[in-house]
DNA sequence: AAGAAAGTCAACCGCCCACGT
DNA sequence: AACGTGGGCGGTTGACTTTCT
C-alpha cells in the first residue's frame, strides 16, 4: 500500500492557519489505525463539523476525506456486498427518473452509498451503452433498459424466488417458460443462466465487495454484441403479439418480489413521479402495471423492426 | 507463463449552495 | 450585500484485481 504524504494546496477560502494545518496531510487509502481513530472519535463526539473533527481526532486528513470515509465505509449501517436484483431494478428505474442524482437514488436504497451506486452505473450500465454504441441518455438506450433489461431482471427475480428450492436446470427452464411471449433465442443467454445458476457462490474481489454472478446486469444483455455487430435485433427476443392476452396470466407483478420497504419506496417514488411533468418511462403511479405493459413491448418491437429496415436500407 | 486489456472501486477534486457573521 | 466557511454532490482518477490473448 502506498500511503502518501502530500502537500495539499489551499482550498478556496482557506486562511493562513488552515494553510499550515493543510500541510503534510495524508492522502490515499486509509489505514486500520486511522479508521479506528475516526470511528472512536465519532462514537464519543458524534459526526459533523468535519474539519474540526479531523483536527481534534488527530487525523492528518481533510475534513472532507474523513466525511467520505465515514459515509462510504465506516458508517455502521453501510451495506456491503451484492447489489441485489431488486436493487438493480430500482437503480435503473430511479435513474430513469432522476438521472445522475446519485445521493437521491441512494436514499431509496438503504445502506447503499451514492458512490457505490455511481460506480455500479458507470461500470455496469454505461459499459453496455458503449457496446450498443449509443448514448446512455438516448431514447434507444432507455427503451432497451425498459423493455429488455428490466423485464429480464424481473424474470430473474422471479426465477430466483421460485428456484430457491429448485436445481439450476429447473431455474433455466423456469427462465425460459415464465414468459411464453418473450423467449430468449440467443443461446448465450441460457448458457449464461446455466453457468451463473450453477455457481452458487458469489465472487469476491480484493476490495471485499461481492459481485453477484446471478444478479449482474451483464447477464440481461449478453445479446448486445449481436446488436452492435449488425445481427438482427429481433434475435434478442420474440414477442408474440397475437397471444398478448396470455400475458396477464403469465406475468406476475414484480412489486411482490421486493421486500416491504422497497415496495413502499417504489410507491412513494411513483407518487413523486406523478408530480413531475417531465417525460419518463413510467407514466403512471403503478410501477408494475407500466413495466408489464405488453403494448409497450409491441411498440418497441415495431421500433426494432423499423431500425432494422433502416439499417438494411443503409447497407443497400 | 507473461504481458495486455478490461473491470472494479476507494478516494480525491472542484464546483456549488446554505448558513452565519 | 459581501464574505468566509462547512459540507454535499457529481465527475474523475488511479491503484489494484481479474480476465483475456
Amino acid at each position: 500500500m502506498d500511503h502518501r504524504h502530500v502537500k495539499v494546496g489551499l482550498s478556496r477560502g482557506a486562511n493562513k492557519n488552515e494553510e499550515e494545518d493543510n500541510m503534510d496531510l495524508r492522502r490515499g487509502p486509509w489505514t486500520v489505525e486511522e479508521d479506528f481513530t475516526l470511528m472512536n472519535y465519532i462514537a464519543h463526539h458524534g459526526e459533523g463539523r468535519w474539519n474540526s473533527l479531523a483536527r481534534c481526532a488527530g487525523l492528518k486528513r481533510t475534513g472532507k476525506s474523513c466525511r467520505l470515509r465515514w459515509l462510504n465505509y465506516l458508517r455502521p449501517d453501510v451495506r456491503r456486498g451484492n447489489i441485489t436484483l431488486e436493487e438493480q431494478l430500482l437503480i435503473l428505474e430511479l435513474h430513469s427518473r432522476w438521472g445522475n442524482r446519485w445521493s437521491k437514488i441512494a436514499q431509496h436504497l438503504p445502506g447503499r452509498t451514492d458512490n457505490e451506486i455511481k460506480n455500479y452505473w458507470r461500470t455496469r450500465v454505461q459499459k453496455h451503452a458503449k457496446q450498443l454504441k449509443c448514448d446512455v441518455n438516448s431514447k434507444q438506450f432507455k427503451d432497451t433498459m425498459r423493455y429488455l433489461w428490466m423485464p429480464r431482471l424481473v424474470e430473474r427475480i422471479q426465477a430466483a424466488a421460485a428456484g430457491s428450492t429448485s436445481t439450476a436446470s429447473e431455474q433455466v427452464l423456469h427462465h425460459q417458460t415464465i414468459n411464453p411471449n418473450m423467449v430468449p433465442i440467443d443461446h448465450n443467454i441460457n448458457n449464461t443462466a446455466v453457468t451463473n445458476s450453477s455457481t452458487a457462490t458469489s465472487s469476491e474481489n480484493s476490495y471485499g465487495t461481492q459481485v453477484s454472478p446471478v444478479s449482474d446486469l451483464t447477464d440481461c444483455c449478453y445479446n448486445y454484441p449481436q446488436v452492435s455487430s449488425n445481427v438482427n435485433q429481433q434475435d434478442c427476443f420474440q414477442v408474440n403479439h397475437q397471444s398478448s392476452t396470455q400475458i396477464g396470466e403469465s406475468l406476475t407483478s414484480p412489486t411482490g418480489y421486493f421486500h416491504h420497504a422497497t415496495a413502499l419506496e417504489l410507491q412513494a417514488a411513483a407518487m413523486d413521479h406523478q408530480q413531475n411533468t417531465s417525460t419518463q418511462w413510467m407514466d403512471g403511479g403503478n410501477f408494475s402495471d407500466n413495466l408489464w405493459n405488453i403494448e409497450d413491448m409491441w411498440f418497441l418491437q415495431q421500433q426494432l423492426n423499423n431500425n432494422n429496415n433502416n439499417n438494411n436500407n443503409n447497407v443497400i
